[in-house]
DNA sequence: CTTTTTGCAAATGATTTGCATTAAC
DNA sequence: GTTAATGCAAATCATTTGCAAAAAG
């Protein structure tokens, strides 16, 4: 990729990559800022739909492989909706999420629940926690008849 | 189903479904009695295998209807892994999950997290939550290799 | 040069659907 | 009797795999 049109972002995902010695592929650079671009919790075909502009020869397992990889670096977390595809969620910030029992769309709730007392359990139990994940079911906002 | 051979759970599961509505079949019966048989979190093909033994006939679509209801019964928690069969856990009281990256496994994890404040943020932004489910991420206790 | 990553096509596997039949109420 | 629930077979669809070709370091 072209370093004079690298925004920050394309700097913190090289130093991922090259920290874990992985290589820094056009795809991965494409993927990352269609991901940042498209801001909320994507699928992978939605990541690919827009990837498709820059890249039209992508493939959906490479967009796939890379989103999963971004999710062991850190750089997105996995949603997992019961019998909907897998989302990737690009936000940095705590929050969590609702998944609505009707319409199936996943909402941000933006509020601070305090996991610590949970990792620690684990912790005791003899796991190793790298994550939590809290997932509200319901009625969506827009189901609910607001 | 025979009253004679009931046991409290059949009679909650009873309740439950008369009132809303709903019939009371012997495969609704047995499925509920199998997932407590099981006690932990099992999947649709591990309920319907020990349910077979009672109900020889029973089909692979009911299970999972009937596992589903029960979710929306309240009998029930989903616990929707990345990749793997959504596990159906039928223990009523507070407790999370961690799901093991390397071997799938879901481990239970003892403590209790107040997620009253996603659920009072959810309600503010116009959503009707009914649940939440804190799933750890990580390396299981078998995993992590203690 | 060597090893990882990609693209393609095909496979996998959980879950759902349509429809005729059966069982609750 | 009516209507909801079941069983069956087939369909769906997200995700993964195997392997040869291309690209990164």
């Amino acid at each position: 990729m072209t370093p004079a049109a690298a925004p920050d972002s394309d700097v913190l995902l090289t130093a991922a990559l090259r920290g874990r010695g992985q290589r820094v592929t056009s795809q991965r650079v494409v993927i990352h800022r269609a991901l940042l671009e498209l801001g909320r919790h994507a699928s992978a075909e939605q990541v690919l739909e827009l990837v498709r502009e820059r890249l039209p020869g992508i493939s959906l397992p490479t967009v796939y492989a890379t989103l999963d990889l971004f999710g062991e670096l850190g750089l997105a977390r996995r949603i997992t909706a019961a019998g909907a595809p897998v989302l990737y969620d690009p936000r940095r910030d705590s929050h969590h999420h609702l998944l609505c029992r009707r319409c199936g769309q996943v909402e941000d709730i933006e509020a601070s629940v305090d996991v610590s007392a949970a990792i620690a359990a684990a912790r005791r139990q003899g796991s190793a926690p790298d994550g939590a994940e809290l997932v509200l079911s319901g009625l969506c906002a827009d189901c609910a008849g607001k």
